[in-house]
DNA sequence: CGGAATCCCACTAGATACTG
DNA sequence: CAGTATCTAGTGGGATTCCG
């Protein structure tokens, strides 16, 4: 499993843009993905609670970032009751819920390290200011 | 450990674009990132030789992300040999290289899942199609 | 060889206004 | 309530040129 094309990252070569790990980050590395799947975890979430809960996002972007995660298949049963007035509600599916774990890897990776990468951040800035 | 500021996207609410998960995304989730990274794994390369294996980058994105990486101290030893003419060589650190089980764990996440995925976009353009 | 500087385009995403 | 449509600013990234 070491060459063939579109092949991993991390278990062989060569470093195509269409690996796996790229493929994945493409989908869930945009600004609002993974705080809707956090926002969608505890079950059917109507819209406008899914506004209230992702701090910060546009009406467009909110329903953009639903309608691709539909398509993909990580989030489904977009569910229309025809009430007046209409009532939406989305929830993850069974494909959406297993990204938990690979997320919650990444994420205890970021609580463990980002104070690291902060102050590193900060000596490569000072070391700019020093060195010209 | 509810509802500290840029809480956890999993372990609570509320859902802030400064959650952890957000912040690491926002660092790995570009183009480049995660195949320099995947190249850089084996151990020194010379720049030259990682714009080879990162098929398609350019010279600046090349320089724009490990400069990048350097600063958040997560690639370090940049290594200047002042010969003539100039060699330079890129290794991960420690903290990287611990970056490596969370990716491999989206990667396999991509692997098992990115078919269904793709095979759930084309059904949903083609119901597209169909309802107009 | 390993960059830096500049120009330029495509695309993301926010703001705003309107609708069934 | 839950969207759609349009406009626009900001940004990511490629191509090109020049430098120590």
């Amino acid at each position: 499993m070491v060459t063939t094309s579109g092949g991993s990252v991390f278990y062989g070569s060569p470093y195509r843009a269409d690996c796996p790990t790229r493929r994945i980050l493409d989908r869930i590395g945009d600004r609002w993905t993974v705080l809707i799947v956090g926002a969608l975890w505890d079950g059917d979430v109507r819209f406008s609670e899914l506004r209230r809960r992702v701090e910060g996002i546009s009406q467009k972007m909110l329903t953009q970032t639903l309608r691709a995660l539909e398509r993909d298949g990580l989030l489904v049963r977009r569910t229309v009751h025809p009430e007046v007035p209409v009532r939406v509600e989305y929830a993850l599916t069974e494909a959406g819920r297993t990204l938990r774990e690979p997320l919650r890897a990444l994420e205890e990776w970021s609580i463990v390290h980002l104070t690291d990468v902060s102050a590193s951040q900060d000596a490569y800035d000072r070391a700019d200011r020093r060195d010209g």
